[in-house]
DNA sequence: GCCCATTGACTACATCCGTAATCGATGCGA
DNA sequence: TCGCATCGATTACGGATGTAGTCAATGGGC
């Protein structure tokens, strides 16, 4: 079971899940987009992902590049189910039923349910 | 914007979502059966979220009895929205489409589905 | 009227998180 | 070869969180 991601961890996370490997300059590049962090921050966000064996590193003459050691979709899995079992006691229609409450179902969102759907029962 | 609710604070609103208004001690008993907190400890947590007015109190006697201030709705439902936007863009079929992967969709919950959309769709 | 049980308030403290400065090693340019 | 820029590692520090002990007030039983 892998250990919990925090906020700030996740958007490096998402640096290095968009390409892979990285070096922490261009995590710290890539990540200023969104957020106003300082090298060293990256930089130490990178080192507690590390700790935590979310991340691993290869040695590239004397730095590092950085790359994923969990697939994107296995987080997005865990924190979809945890946030299923959590708040909508494991069932996924109040979910949907909840965001489409919210107007958060686009056209293109419909459409690609009913495939879903369709292809589920078959 | 309401303030956020952490991990041990949402057992604690989900005991007064259940039932409200309850004293410290009757929320404490409630919350046992989940977790094995001292009673100083729950009411620290109800304290924690007085402080963040996501639950009231009223004097009764010489106790209080608390009630949230936050429908359990309006809370899934930000939660069910920031997951949403963090890991699919604000798409929720993705998200559908992940769970069904994780065969997280029961019989009923197609049903329903289905149910959703066709009541979308007029 | 007095003591005790109960209750909320205050305090405590380790850990995690966000954000960063600083340190020590090291390779590159002059 | 020597200083500087660069890199990762270490340390820092305030705020949030999880968990709980202790204190002060107070109301009820005797």
């Amino acid at each position: 079971m892998t250990e919990k991601i925090s906020e700030a961890e996740l958007v490096v996370m998402e640096a290095l899940w968009e390409t892979a490997p990285q070096t922490a300059n261009d995590v710290s590049d890539r990540v200023a987009a969104d957020r106003d962090w300082s090298l060293q921050t990256v930089k130490t966000l990178l080192s507690r992902l590390m700790a935590k064996d979310i991340i691993a590193a290869d040695q590239d003459g004397r730095r590092f590049l950085y790359r994923p050691m969990v697939a994107r979709d296995d987080y997005v899995a865990g924190e979809s189910g945890r946030l299923v079992n959590r708040l909508f006691g494991g069932r996924v229609s109040p979910l949907v039923a909840q965001l489409a409450q919210q107007d958060q179902l686009t056209a293109d969102d419909i459409a690609e349910l009913e495939a879903i759907l369709k292809g589920l029962k078959s």
